[in-house]
DNA sequence: GCCAACGTTGGC
DNA sequence: GCCAACGTTGGC
């Protein structure tokens, strides 16, 4: 069973464009729990993502891209020259797990956050809850369907 | 740049 | 276990 997801990333660290460019990736530098369990537990190979650019104007959803690897230790977390660096986590006992994306395809149109939150059919989605900041989250079949069709496309696309 | 919301840390 | 202080996220 295919699960969706949404990640974030700030396009001037790591735009949709370049993971289309570079082939795969992996998603190194979570330093968050919830988002640590669901990347080393519940995602899994196959699983689609809506690939969203943060802190950019405006926000937006990007593309969809997909889970190519599963949940396996982030080195970047005991390679003391990484800024992700954690002096808590080692390759024998690491604390935080990545998994590997690769590109399916981007967007005709970009999504921008307020269209998200202007359509009702978004309603529930966690992207526009109050408060919520998660780097990671589940997305349900209707609303991955639903952002994939404000984006020009269907699912006969991918 | 501001700030609301949330997560983490650490003293007690 | 509580909670104040601090750090981070991320929209605006």
């Amino acid at each position: 069973m295919v699960n969706h997801w949404l990640m974030k990333s700030e396009p001037d660290v790591y735009p949709y464009e370049q993971l289309e460019t570079e082939g795969s990736t992996h998603w190194d530098g979570v330093r968050n729990y919830q988002a640590r369990n669901m990347m080393r537990d519940d995602m899994k190979i196959g699983d689609l993502v809506l690939y969203y650019h943060s802190n950019f104007k405006p926000p937006h959803v990007a593309g969809v891209a997909r889970v190519c690897k599963e949940g396996y230790p982030d080195h970047t977390s005991w390679d003391s020259s990484s800024k992700y660096h954690d002096p808590k986590s080692t390759p024998e006992n690491p604390r935080w797990f990545m998994v590997d994306l690769e590109p399916v395809c981007a967007l005709k149109t970009t999504v921008p956050l307020q269209a998200v939150r202007d359509n009702p059919a978004c309603e529930n989605m966690l992207l526009i809850r109050r408060g919520q900041r998660l780097s990671i989250q589940p997305v349900e079949l209707q609303d991955f369907d639903t952002i994939l069709s404000m984006g020009g496309l269907s699912r006969s696309d991918l």
